[in-house]
DNA sequence: TAACGAAATGACAACGTTGTCATTTCGTTA
DNA sequence: TAACGAAATGACAACGTTGTCATTTCGTTA
């Protein structure tokens, strides 16, 4: 058989194989039932043989829509995985595919460039993962025609937001501890300019404040382990430290090694909880208690929240997607 | 102002606004040096004023391109966000952005369906990120007009490839044992269906062979610590085991304490030797001397060579990119 | 000022679909 | 077999761009 070099094959060309109408080979495509079965069998034989693929473009042109939402990646790091993966799963649940495109590292992106740059891709809503502060945060718009979802532990004047509960997870793993009988938590923070971090911080702070109990200085981590060992040398030297929150595992695990280096035991001497939930993966028998954030779920409410509003794009909402306190061994029980 | 209600602003509506023909309109937008600058600014006015934004379906159906890779997402997983990050950043600096979809958990798709459902969204090539066995595999074909390349260690009779070298990675890490004087190595696996694992366990057994050292049986393992530590502790009894290389960087942890709490000192006793290396992320000071995998590298790789074929879909390639050997303590010399 | 060529602008068709409305075909009833 | 209504099919326009070719405008030279 000779190669066929014409580009593209069109319904037309398959309308003109099979002896019917353009608009019947349409009707086979879309509307199956009202055709006749014998005029569909024509149909989809001269698709087959010819290779026809509905072309997108034309489609979505007389469609008005396109059936993609649009992501925007200003930060990929270790929990954007699996909000990723969520995201994804429920797009392909609603039958929409995802459009993506991700802030150049070093390349500094506002909210208004990046949903300039979306809003002329085939996408009919949008979401924005967004874990660092961005200059236009409070004045930004969205297209008033396309519904727009910020990813971010903000809240935003116009847009619909979602986040984790970050600081209502670290308020949890403050009174665990308040409730297990320890007087006092430190607390060991990620990166400055993290707003999981930040948002940490202010939920550790409140709990204590909550209390009546003045909160003491937070020692600045970098998420590594090392920076971890580092805030454990200092606070093994402090009397009064009987319960670390680390702002991560891997910080947890560093204040741990440096605490027993110290010879002091965890959790007879002191108690630590982390974030995130995953230094069992690289920890044989890991004792440390937790505060595990959902980030598929996450993913899931972000994109089922863009596909409720396409209909009326200037709604506003507002999710929080609770943490949960994965209880292991590393918490002692100070009371009795 | 009352809030115009028109569902779309189209060139013509700006063309109209502007007091010029559609075609200039057109022109500012892709060819604004050739339109005299008093025309110019008023066409952007009137665009600044109405809010007009290009559509994407009508360009892309009269141009016949998108300006969209396809991506399919086989499989989710750590390193997966790094190359990720590559794909999206190479495809940025290329002027493309990214259509995604992924295959919903638990559900069975074989390479024929994914490209079925890619290639009828907006993409001019694709990527499968493809780290399993698939049933299609070998019998695969590509759509004629769509440059489509997979990410895979295996090769494809008729599809470009790109992988990391995961083979010569693990032979590497075999030598570097054998070269510091130990006479064998013992191999931990990683889940069995991974594609990683299998590569990285036959450069094992390729290195041992290729000294004409007899491989000791592998021990199965299934990524995390704690399978690790199993195979730790079956290790820590052969007397002849002195050298362990480990499929990932978590059961190289869960051996090395395996064999500490066995009374075994790494790397005095035993040499240990992990995969990824991001051990330094959870264990401050780790010692764990480790294969690691340029994963955002591969991303840009798989991104450039589909693009470097749209011109040339059936053009087939195979791309390896080099791991390297993150030295740190963990593997004694035992030559003097 | 007339004539000319280059620069700027415009009219029209086409990309490949789907919606609207008209027409044809078919099966059923009298 | 004729008449009828429902089912199946088709003709044509339109979605909003860009390419082709024609026309108008402009600046320069004689």
């Amino acid at each position: 058989m000779a190669t066929m070099d014409k580009k593209n094959v069109s319904m037309n060309d398959v309308a003109v194989a099979a002896g019917v109408s353009l608009k019947t080979v349409s009707r086979v495509i879309n509307e199956p039932d009202s055709v006749r079965e014998s005029t569909r069998d024509k149909v989809h034989s001269a698709m087959e043989a010819l290779g026809f693929r509905t072309n997108f473009a034309a489609r979505s042109l007389k469609l008005g829509r396109y059936g993609c939402i649009g992501v925007v990646l200003f930060h990929l790091s270790g929990g954007a995985v699996d909000m990723i993966d969520g995201i994804a799963d429920a797009a392909e649940e609603r039958g929409f595919a995802l459009t993506m495109i991700k802030k150049r590292a070093g390349e500094k992106m506002t909210l208004a460039e990046a949903a300039r740059r979306m809003s002329q891709l085939p996408v009919d809503g949008m979401i924005f993962n967004l874990r660092q502060m961005v200059d236009d945060f409070d004045t930004f718009e969205a297209p008033k025609d396309l519904k727009t979802v910020i990813i971010t532990p903000m809240e935003h004047p116009t847009c619909s937001t979602v986040s984790d509960d970050q600081e209502g997870g670290a308020r949890m793993a403050c009174e665990y501890f308040l409730n297990h009988g320890h007087k006092n938590v430190y607390f060991v923070s990620g990166k400055q300019e993290s707003l999981s971090s930040q948002c940490r911080m202010k939920g550790w702070r409140a709990a204590l404040e909550a209390r009546g109990i003045e909160p003491p200085e937070p020692l600045q981590g970098d998420w590594n382990a090392d920076s971890g060992y580092a805030a454990g040398l200092v606070l093994a030297d402090k009397p009064d430290c009987t319960a670390v929150l680390a702002a991560n595992d891997c910080m947890a695990n560093g204040v741990m090694m440096a605490l027993r280096d110290k010879g002091l035991s965890v959790p007879d001497d002191v108690s630590v909880i982390g974030f995130d939930d995953e230094l069992y993966k690289t920890i044989p028998n890991s004792i440390l208690t937790s505060v595990k954030f959902r980030h598929r779920e996450l993913g899931i409410r972000a994109l089922n929240e863009v596909v409720a509003g396409l209909e009326a794009p200037s709604s506003r909402s507002r999710t929080l997607v609770s943490g949960v306190l994965v209880e292991r061994s590393s918490v002692k029980d100070l009371r009795a």
